[in-house]
DNA sequence: ATAATCCCCACCAATCCACTAGGAATTAAA
DNA sequence: TTTAATTCCTAGTGGATTGGTGGGGATTAT
Protein backbone atom coordinates (compact mmCIF):
# COMPACT_ATOMS: atom_id res chain seq x y z
CA UNK A 1 0.00 0.00 0.00
CA UNK A 2 2.69 2.57 -1.04
CA UNK A 3 2.67 5.64 -2.93
CA UNK A 4 5.65 4.84 -5.44
CA UNK A 5 8.22 7.59 -6.31
CA UNK A 6 6.01 9.15 -9.62
CA UNK A 7 3.12 10.56 -7.27
CA UNK A 8 5.65 11.62 -4.58
CA UNK A 9 7.89 13.07 -6.97
CA UNK A 10 5.63 14.38 -9.53
CA UNK A 11 3.37 15.91 -6.60
CA UNK A 12 6.32 17.70 -5.45
CA UNK A 13 6.84 19.12 -8.60
CA UNK A 14 3.66 20.76 -9.71
CA UNK A 15 3.97 22.32 -5.88
CA UNK A 16 7.26 23.64 -6.64
CA UNK A 17 6.30 24.50 -9.74
CA UNK A 18 2.70 26.35 -8.07
CA UNK A 19 5.13 28.15 -6.23
CA UNK A 20 7.92 29.66 -8.30
CA UNK A 21 6.34 30.49 -11.34
CA UNK A 22 4.39 33.60 -11.79
CA UNK A 23 2.86 33.35 -15.09
CA UNK A 24 6.25 32.62 -16.28
CA UNK A 25 7.74 29.21 -17.45
CA UNK A 26 10.37 27.03 -15.10
CA UNK A 27 12.63 25.23 -17.17
CA UNK A 28 12.79 21.75 -15.52
CA UNK A 29 16.45 21.81 -14.56
CA UNK A 30 15.60 24.46 -11.58
CA UNK A 31 12.71 21.86 -10.22
CA UNK A 32 15.28 19.26 -10.22
CA UNK A 33 17.43 20.99 -8.63
CA UNK A 34 15.33 22.78 -6.34
CA UNK A 35 13.26 19.11 -5.85
CA UNK A 36 16.66 16.93 -5.92
CA UNK A 37 15.40 14.77 -8.75
CA UNK A 38 17.22 14.20 -11.61
CA UNK A 39 16.32 15.73 -14.74
CA UNK A 40 15.67 12.62 -16.71
CA UNK A 41 13.11 11.31 -14.32
CA UNK A 42 11.24 14.70 -14.09
CA UNK A 43 10.67 14.95 -17.50
CA UNK A 44 9.03 11.19 -17.59
CA UNK A 45 7.03 12.67 -14.29
CA UNK A 46 6.08 16.01 -15.93
CA UNK A 47 5.12 14.46 -19.36
CA UNK A 48 2.63 12.89 -17.84
CA UNK A 49 1.27 15.63 -16.22
CA UNK A 50 1.34 17.69 -19.76
CA UNK A 51 -0.80 14.85 -21.89
CA UNK A 52 -2.71 15.16 -18.59
CA UNK A 53 -3.25 18.98 -19.10
CA UNK A 54 -2.15 19.64 -15.50
CA UNK A 55 0.86 21.42 -17.06
CA UNK A 56 1.32 23.41 -20.03
CA UNK A 57 5.11 23.82 -21.31
CA UNK A 58 7.08 26.00 -24.12
CA UNK A 59 9.71 24.71 -26.00
CA UNK A 60 13.14 25.85 -26.69
CA UNK A 61 15.72 27.84 -25.20
CA UNK A 62 14.05 29.98 -22.00
CA UNK A 63 11.20 27.37 -22.15
CA UNK A 64 9.66 25.52 -19.69
CA UNK A 65 6.26 24.45 -17.78
CA UNK A 66 3.72 26.04 -15.99
CA UNK A 67 0.76 25.33 -14.04
CA UNK A 68 -2.68 24.74 -16.45
CA UNK A 69 -4.79 25.15 -14.13
CA UNK A 70 -6.06 27.14 -10.74
CA UNK A 71 -4.54 26.05 -8.26
CA UNK A 72 -7.79 26.33 -6.18
CA UNK A 73 -9.57 23.75 -8.51
CA UNK A 74 -6.81 21.18 -9.27
CA UNK A 75 -7.01 18.85 -6.67
CA UNK A 76 -3.96 16.51 -4.69
CA UNK A 77 -6.12 13.71 -6.31
CA UNK A 78 -6.10 14.80 -10.11
CA UNK A 79 -2.56 14.76 -10.01
CA UNK A 80 -2.00 11.56 -8.23
CA UNK A 81 -4.12 9.84 -10.02
CA UNK A 82 -2.18 10.88 -13.49
CA UNK A 83 0.64 10.12 -11.85
CA UNK A 84 0.22 6.60 -10.40
CA UNK A 85 -2.48 5.38 -12.76
CA UNK A 86 -4.89 4.55 -10.46
CA UNK A 87 -5.08 4.95 -6.38
CA UNK A 88 -7.49 2.10 -5.62
CA UNK A 89 -6.23 -0.61 -3.13
CA UNK A 90 -7.42 -3.43 -6.00
CA UNK A 91 -7.99 -4.48 -9.19
CA UNK A 92 -11.89 -5.11 -8.69
CA UNK A 93 -14.27 -4.28 -11.21
CA UNK A 94 -17.12 -3.51 -8.11
CA UNK A 95 -14.82 -1.16 -6.75
CA UNK A 96 -13.06 0.31 -9.96
CA UNK A 97 -16.02 1.20 -11.80
CA UNK A 98 -14.00 -0.92 -15.13
CA UNK A 99 -13.41 -3.62 -16.41
CA UNK A 100 -15.10 -7.21 -16.16
CA UNK A 101 -17.03 -8.38 -13.17
CA UNK A 102 -15.04 -11.71 -11.65
CA UNK A 103 -17.44 -14.87 -11.58
CA UNK A 104 -18.77 -14.84 -8.39
CA UNK A 105 -18.42 -10.95 -7.60
CA UNK A 106 -22.11 -10.70 -6.16
CA UNK A 107 -21.17 -13.21 -3.30
CA UNK A 108 -18.02 -11.33 -2.93
CA UNK A 109 -17.97 -9.80 0.59
CA UNK A 110 -14.43 -8.49 0.91
CA UNK A 111 -15.52 -6.46 -1.63
CA UNK A 112 -16.85 -4.34 0.84
CA UNK A 113 -13.66 -3.56 2.57
CA UNK A 114 -12.17 -2.48 -0.86
CA UNK A 115 -14.78 -0.07 -1.81
CA UNK A 116 -14.53 1.62 2.08
CA UNK A 117 -10.79 1.67 1.14
CA UNK A 118 -11.33 3.02 -2.49
CA UNK A 119 -13.39 5.52 -1.29
CA UNK A 120 -11.90 6.85 1.45
CA UNK A 121 -8.76 7.39 -0.48
CA UNK A 122 -10.33 8.77 -2.72
CA UNK A 123 -12.46 11.15 -0.56
CA UNK A 124 -9.03 12.31 1.10
CA UNK A 125 -6.92 13.58 -1.96
CA UNK A 126 -9.91 14.79 -3.67
CA UNK A 127 -10.98 17.23 -0.97
CA UNK A 128 -6.93 18.67 -0.97
CA UNK A 129 -7.16 21.18 -3.23
CA UNK A 130 -3.56 22.53 -4.59
CA UNK A 131 -3.61 25.97 -3.00
CA UNK A 132 -4.05 24.75 0.61
CA UNK A 133 -0.70 23.39 -0.08
CA UNK A 134 0.69 26.69 -1.36
CA UNK A 135 -0.73 28.29 1.66
CA UNK A 136 0.75 26.13 3.91
CA UNK A 137 3.99 26.32 2.09
CA UNK A 138 3.72 29.96 2.47
CA UNK A 139 3.51 29.76 6.23
CA UNK A 140 5.72 27.85 7.03
CA UNK A 141 8.78 29.40 4.40
CA UNK A 142 7.50 32.95 5.84
CA UNK A 143 8.25 31.54 9.61
CA UNK A 144 11.90 29.97 7.97
CA UNK A 145 13.32 30.88 5.19
CA UNK A 146 14.16 34.44 5.33
CA UNK A 147 17.87 34.46 4.72
CA UNK A 148 19.20 37.25 2.11
CA UNK A 149 19.77 35.80 -0.93
CA UNK A 150 16.19 33.75 -1.07
CA UNK A 151 17.87 31.02 -1.99
CA UNK A 152 17.33 27.17 -0.99
CA UNK A 153 18.97 26.11 2.17
CA UNK A 154 18.93 22.63 2.63
CA UNK A 155 18.42 19.84 0.08
CA UNK A 156 15.35 18.33 0.47
CA UNK A 157 16.52 15.02 1.53
CA UNK A 158 13.14 13.82 2.93
CA UNK A 159 11.93 11.16 -0.66
CA UNK A 160 8.34 11.87 0.63
CA UNK B 1 -1.43 2.11 -4.21
CA UNK B 2 -1.99 -1.97 -4.12
CA UNK B 3 -3.08 -4.23 -1.69
CA UNK B 4 -0.93 -6.92 -1.86
CA UNK B 5 -2.41 -10.65 -2.39
CA UNK B 6 -0.92 -11.36 1.35
CA UNK B 7 -3.61 -8.49 2.26
CA UNK B 8 -6.52 -9.90 -0.04
CA UNK B 9 -5.89 -13.93 0.77
CA UNK B 10 -5.08 -13.55 4.36
CA UNK B 11 -8.54 -11.51 4.94
CA UNK B 12 -10.39 -14.10 3.32
CA UNK B 13 -8.96 -17.21 5.01
CA UNK B 14 -10.11 -15.52 8.23
CA UNK B 15 -13.38 -14.56 7.22
CA UNK B 16 -13.68 -18.16 6.15
CA UNK B 17 -12.12 -19.03 9.19
CA UNK B 18 -14.89 -17.33 10.83
CA UNK B 19 -18.06 -18.61 8.81
CA UNK B 20 -16.57 -22.58 8.70
CA UNK B 21 -15.00 -23.15 12.27
CA UNK B 22 -17.47 -23.37 15.04
CA UNK B 23 -15.31 -23.81 18.03
CA UNK B 24 -13.65 -26.37 16.17
CA UNK B 25 -10.28 -25.71 13.96
CA UNK B 26 -10.39 -26.07 10.69
CA UNK B 27 -7.20 -27.55 8.59
CA UNK B 28 -5.93 -25.04 6.20
CA UNK B 29 -6.57 -27.73 3.40
CA UNK B 30 -9.90 -27.03 3.95
CA UNK B 31 -9.37 -22.89 3.70
CA UNK B 32 -7.27 -23.31 0.80
CA UNK B 33 -9.85 -25.97 -1.46
CA UNK B 34 -12.49 -23.08 -0.27
CA UNK B 35 -10.66 -19.74 -1.12
CA UNK B 36 -9.11 -21.87 -4.30
CA UNK B 37 -5.43 -20.39 -2.69
CA UNK B 38 -2.59 -22.63 -2.33
CA UNK B 39 -1.75 -24.62 0.74
CA UNK B 40 1.95 -23.68 0.93
CA UNK B 41 1.34 -19.64 0.49
CA UNK B 42 -1.92 -19.31 3.00
CA UNK B 43 0.86 -21.08 5.54
CA UNK B 44 2.85 -18.17 5.19
CA UNK B 45 -0.13 -15.49 5.59
CA UNK B 46 -1.66 -18.35 8.43
CA UNK B 47 1.57 -18.08 10.16
CA UNK B 48 1.61 -13.96 10.71
CA UNK B 49 -1.86 -14.42 11.49
CA UNK B 50 -1.13 -16.84 14.52
CA UNK B 51 2.33 -15.09 15.56
CA UNK B 52 -0.15 -12.16 16.14
CA UNK B 53 -2.66 -13.39 18.14
CA UNK B 54 -5.42 -14.03 15.67
CA UNK B 55 -5.48 -17.36 15.17
CA UNK B 56 -4.57 -20.31 17.01
CA UNK B 57 -3.50 -23.58 16.04
CA UNK B 58 -3.36 -26.80 17.30
CA UNK B 59 -1.23 -29.23 15.88
CA UNK B 60 -1.24 -33.00 14.53
CA UNK B 61 -3.28 -35.08 12.95
CA UNK B 62 -7.40 -33.39 13.29
CA UNK B 63 -5.48 -30.31 14.20
CA UNK B 64 -6.18 -26.62 12.20
CA UNK B 65 -6.91 -22.95 12.94
CA UNK B 66 -9.48 -21.22 14.73
CA UNK B 67 -10.09 -17.48 15.20
CA UNK B 68 -8.28 -16.93 18.48
CA UNK B 69 -10.73 -13.44 18.98
CA UNK B 70 -14.48 -12.71 18.88
CA UNK B 71 -15.69 -11.02 15.82
CA UNK B 72 -16.91 -7.95 17.23
CA UNK B 73 -14.05 -6.87 18.20
CA UNK B 74 -11.57 -8.12 15.87
CA UNK B 75 -11.55 -5.41 13.20
CA UNK B 76 -10.43 -5.76 9.47
CA UNK B 77 -7.58 -2.87 10.07
CA UNK B 78 -5.92 -5.13 12.64
CA UNK B 79 -5.84 -8.39 10.34
CA UNK B 80 -4.72 -6.32 7.43
CA UNK B 81 -1.64 -4.67 9.50
CA UNK B 82 -0.53 -7.51 10.04
CA UNK B 83 -0.92 -9.24 6.98
CA UNK B 84 0.52 -6.28 5.14
CA UNK B 85 3.11 -4.81 7.57
CA UNK B 86 1.79 -1.22 7.48
CA UNK B 87 -1.19 0.26 5.38
CA UNK B 88 0.90 3.67 5.60
CA UNK B 89 0.95 5.50 1.97
CA UNK B 90 4.92 6.11 2.39
CA UNK B 91 7.86 5.36 4.41
CA UNK B 92 7.48 9.27 6.46
CA UNK B 93 8.27 9.90 10.12
CA UNK B 94 6.10 12.45 10.76
CA UNK B 95 3.26 10.05 9.01
CA UNK B 96 3.94 6.38 10.52
CA UNK B 97 5.31 8.08 13.91
CA UNK B 98 8.37 5.37 13.67
CA UNK B 99 12.09 6.07 12.88
CA UNK B 100 13.48 8.91 12.56
CA UNK B 101 12.51 12.59 11.13
CA UNK B 102 14.41 13.05 7.72
CA UNK B 103 16.12 16.77 7.08
CA UNK B 104 13.40 19.79 6.41
CA UNK B 105 10.72 17.68 7.89
CA UNK B 106 9.54 20.57 9.35
CA UNK B 107 8.99 22.67 6.28
CA UNK B 108 7.85 19.25 4.15
CA UNK B 109 3.96 20.36 2.91
CA UNK B 110 3.51 17.45 1.03
CA UNK B 111 3.48 15.44 4.41
CA UNK B 112 0.35 17.30 5.09
CA UNK B 113 -1.27 14.64 1.86
CA UNK B 114 0.29 11.71 3.51
CA UNK B 115 -0.78 11.92 6.89
CA UNK B 116 -4.68 12.62 5.47
CA UNK B 117 -4.41 9.65 3.36
CA UNK B 118 -3.24 7.36 6.31
CA UNK B 119 -5.95 8.89 8.78
CA UNK B 120 -8.57 7.80 6.17
CA UNK B 121 -7.25 4.28 5.27
CA UNK B 122 -6.37 3.57 8.85
CA UNK B 123 -10.18 4.69 9.98
CA UNK B 124 -11.63 3.03 7.25
CA UNK B 125 -10.42 -0.26 7.97
CA UNK B 126 -10.41 0.18 12.11
CA UNK B 127 -14.21 1.11 11.83
CA UNK B 128 -15.36 -2.21 10.09
CA UNK B 129 -15.43 -5.02 12.40
CA UNK B 130 -14.80 -9.03 10.93
CA UNK B 131 -18.61 -9.30 12.38
CA UNK B 132 -19.77 -6.84 9.80
CA UNK B 133 -18.49 -9.09 6.96
CA UNK B 134 -19.57 -12.25 8.62
CA UNK B 135 -23.41 -11.17 8.79
CA UNK B 136 -22.80 -9.61 5.38
CA UNK B 137 -21.82 -13.05 4.13
CA UNK B 138 -24.74 -14.76 6.08
CA UNK B 139 -27.59 -12.14 4.45
CA UNK B 140 -25.63 -13.00 0.43
CA UNK B 141 -25.07 -16.97 0.94
CA UNK B 142 -28.87 -17.31 2.80
CA UNK B 143 -30.18 -15.62 -0.23
CA UNK B 144 -28.49 -17.90 -3.02
CA UNK B 145 -26.38 -21.53 -1.53
CA UNK B 146 -29.74 -22.92 -0.58
CA UNK B 147 -28.65 -26.02 -2.97
CA UNK B 148 -29.09 -29.86 -1.55
CA UNK B 149 -25.52 -30.64 0.06
CA UNK B 150 -24.18 -27.46 0.97
CA UNK B 151 -21.63 -27.64 -1.36
CA UNK B 152 -19.71 -24.86 -2.68
CA UNK B 153 -21.08 -24.45 -6.49
CA UNK B 154 -17.89 -21.95 -8.18
CA UNK B 155 -14.22 -22.07 -7.25
CA UNK B 156 -13.81 -18.30 -6.62
CA UNK B 157 -12.16 -17.01 -9.30
CA UNK B 158 -11.80 -13.21 -7.98
CA UNK B 159 -8.57 -12.70 -6.44
CA UNK B 160 -9.83 -9.91 -4.38
C1' DA C 1 24.99 29.29 -35.40
C1' DT C 2 24.59 28.09 -30.76
C1' DA C 3 22.94 26.94 -26.56
C1' DA C 4 19.02 25.87 -23.90
C1' DT C 5 15.26 23.46 -23.51
C1' DC C 6 11.44 20.14 -24.34
C1' DC C 7 10.38 15.54 -26.09
C1' DC C 8 10.76 10.58 -26.83
C1' DC C 9 12.30 5.94 -26.51
C1' DA C 10 15.15 2.18 -25.24
C1' DC C 11 17.50 0.00 -21.79
C1' DC C 12 19.05 -1.59 -17.11
C1' DA C 13 19.93 -3.03 -12.22
C1' DA C 14 17.79 -3.95 -8.11
C1' DT C 15 13.95 -5.06 -5.59
C1' DC C 16 9.68 -7.13 -4.57
C1' DC C 17 5.83 -10.28 -5.36
C1' DA C 18 3.69 -14.49 -5.47
C1' DC C 19 4.44 -18.26 -5.14
C1' DT C 20 6.81 -23.51 -4.99
C1' DA C 21 9.57 -27.15 -2.70
C1' DG C 22 11.15 -29.82 0.80
C1' DG C 23 11.38 -31.44 5.07
C1' DA C 24 11.00 -31.55 10.31
C1' DA C 25 7.90 -31.82 14.34
C1' DT C 26 3.62 -33.06 16.34
C1' DT C 27 -0.45 -35.77 17.23
C1' DA C 28 -4.88 -38.42 16.51
C1' DA C 29 -6.34 -42.64 14.88
C1' DA C 30 -5.82 -47.42 13.11
C1' DT D 1 3.28 -48.69 17.27
C1' DT D 2 2.92 -47.49 12.82
C1' DT D 3 0.59 -44.40 9.76
C1' DA D 4 -1.46 -40.45 8.08
C1' DA D 5 -2.71 -35.84 8.77
C1' DT D 6 -1.45 -31.74 9.99
C1' DT D 7 1.27 -27.59 11.58
C1' DC D 8 5.65 -25.32 11.21
C1' DC D 9 9.92 -23.52 9.13
C1' DT D 10 13.28 -22.12 5.63
C1' DA D 11 15.13 -21.58 1.20
C1' DG D 12 14.74 -20.81 -3.58
C1' DT D 13 12.79 -18.85 -7.95
C1' DG D 14 10.68 -16.74 -12.16
C1' DG D 15 8.43 -12.74 -13.44
C1' DA D 16 6.96 -8.17 -12.85
C1' DT D 17 7.64 -3.69 -11.16
C1' DT D 18 10.33 0.20 -9.60
C1' DG D 19 13.35 3.70 -10.13
C1' DG D 20 15.97 5.19 -12.59
C1' DT D 21 20.01 6.39 -16.79
C1' DG D 22 21.39 7.56 -21.52
C1' DG D 23 21.16 9.02 -26.15
C1' DG D 24 19.37 11.60 -29.51
C1' DG D 25 16.05 14.48 -32.04
C1' DA D 26 13.05 18.76 -32.37
C1' DT D 27 12.28 23.45 -31.25
C1' DT D 28 13.35 28.17 -30.29
C1' DA D 29 15.41 32.55 -28.04
C1' DT D 30 19.66 34.88 -28.34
Amino acid sequence: MKLSTKGRYGLRAVLDLAINSKDEVVPLSEIALRQNISISYLEQLISKLRKAGIVTSIRGAQGGYKLAKDPATLSVGEILRVLEGSLEPVNCAEVTGEGESCAGSDTCVTKLVWMRISDSINKAVDSIMLSELIDENNKISGNICNDEDNKVLESPSCNN
